[in-house]
Parts: C-alpha cells; structure tokens; sequence
DNA sequence: TATAAAACAGTAATCATTACTGATTTTGAA
DNA sequence: TTCAAAATCAGTAATGATTACTGTTTTATA
C-alpha cells in the first residue's frame, strides 16, 4: 500500500477527532486542505485503512457508518437525544463476559457492546 | 392503528422465523399470501411495529436491516461465514453489566451487546 | 350503509456507499 | 536522477436499502 498524502492527512484528521466522525465529515474537513479531494477517495481510503487496522469502523446503527484513529480496547456510548458517540476509557480493562456458559451450537470468537444513553450536554438541556 | 390484513401476515411470517429476516425476505414470503403487496407496505409495516414494540430491528451492522418477532430478552450471534444469526436463549437471564462503575459523565440507559462467531453449520463445513 | 381515517399499491426520490474510467502521483530500480 | 509499473486520484455513474409521495382501496364505527 502506498501512502498518497490524501491518506496521510485522512488519518491525521481522524486522529484529532475524539468524536467519531462520518466519511462525509471527514471529506468535508480533509477538503480544507485538499480541495480537489473526492468523496469516493475519502471512502476508498477510510475502507481501505479499517481492513488494515489502523482505524475502526463503527457500525451504530444510525445507517452512517463513523470511524475512530482509537484502535485501543474500549467502548462506546450513543446518546439517544442527539446521537453523539462518547468513548468509555476503560484503562485497558475489558469488561468479562463469560462466553464459555452461553447455550450455543458453534464457536463464539468475539462480542460488541455498546451503551445508549443520555450525554453530559444533554442531560443539561432537560433543566 | 388499524391492523390490515397485510400487517397481520407480516407478523405471522415474521412469527413462523427464528432466524432473523430482513425486509425483502419478509417481502418474498408475504407475497406469496398477497401477491400485490408492496415492498413500500411491507417497509412501512415493518416500521410501524418496531416502533410500537411488537417487533424488533435489528441493526447487526451487515447494512441491512433484520427483523424479529422475540421481543423478550435475548441476544443474538452473527455468524462471520455466512452472516445467519442465531439466538442465545438466556432463560430469562440478563448478561450483567454493572454500568454504575464505568466512567461516563451522563446516564447510561441501555446496553446492545452482539457476539460473533462461527455458526454449527459453518464449524462442519471446514473439515 | 355512509363516512372519515387508515392503509394500500405502485412508483419516484433519497442517501450512503461502491464501482468505473481515464488522468495523475508515487515508488523503487536502473 | 530518470522512468516505467503500480498505486492512487478526481470525477462521475451505478447500486441498493430505505423512505416519501399519490391517488385508490379498505377498515372501523356511528
């Protein structure tokens, strides 16, 4: 895989994100410095950079596809108000499940959790 | 709400499954009862009754939408081969999460938990 | 039965994402 | 440094799931 610049600067931009941004607010950011950039690059790449690891693609279930630079072991919480993602900083610790007592026929191999809930910004705004 | 004979045949079908339908499965089988159905009615329907918690949507991150009838509690595993996705049936029992300790600044209402894995068929298929 | 509300079939529109194409850029060896 | 092959790009078209629209039909109930 070559490193065009049009990547290099799609991972520098999501690294500054501690939200999880959208591919059209990453084309939109990563235009500011690459005006001529387009959306199919923006995607190839965000594509292209999630099946080699370096970032990950979070499936929601708002229909948009966000991805995250935070490659490390944590989670995620959605706020159903206003569809913010926050992450949870678990300092390395994964939460246990014990996927060994679960009554099932073939093999589990991993788990996705996710939290809804109510953001900081938005519990202010119900006062 | 008025239920329609269309509606009531979308939750029978839907109710005749445990694996875990998307619209135009649902749309393919109904058909075969009302053959001038239209996958708009079945979309809408299918809509309609999530929302007002007689079904599920399932949002398992495949970029379609699944549906189920088992409303109790109940988690699910995709299968990484073939994408089917089976129940884990807890007898009633929640995986616990004590969300008091995680380190969030707002309130947590929900957790979505989803395994992944190798289903029984897709195990056989290896050998 | 008559009537208003709800739902329908059929079709068009939307929106995120992927695929295609010919031009440009990057890489690595000569 | 130069140059050809490989990779990537910009721009655009296509795809596919879902939603919205419109005029007609069905349903509930008085």
């Amino acid at each position: 895989m070559n490193y065009s610049r049009q990547r290099e600067e799609i991972v520098h931009f999501l690294r500054t994100r501690k939200d999880h941004p959208t591919a059209e607010v990453v084309y939109e950011n990563v235009r500011m410095v690459y005006p001529k950039i387009s959306l199919g690059t923006v995607y190839r790449n965000l594509t292209l950079l999630s099946d080699k690891g370096e970032i990950l693609r979070l499936r929601l279930g708002d229909g948009v596809d966000h991805f995250d630079a935070d490659i490390s072991e944590h989670y995620h919480v959605i706020c159903k108000e206003c569809g913010s993602v926050v992450d949870l900083d678990m300092k390395g610790k994964k939460i246990p499940i014990d996927t060994s007592i679960l009554p099932y026929d073939g093999t589990i191999t991993g788990q996705m959790i996710y939290f809804t809930g109510i953001c900081k910004d938005c519990n202010h705004k119900d006062i």
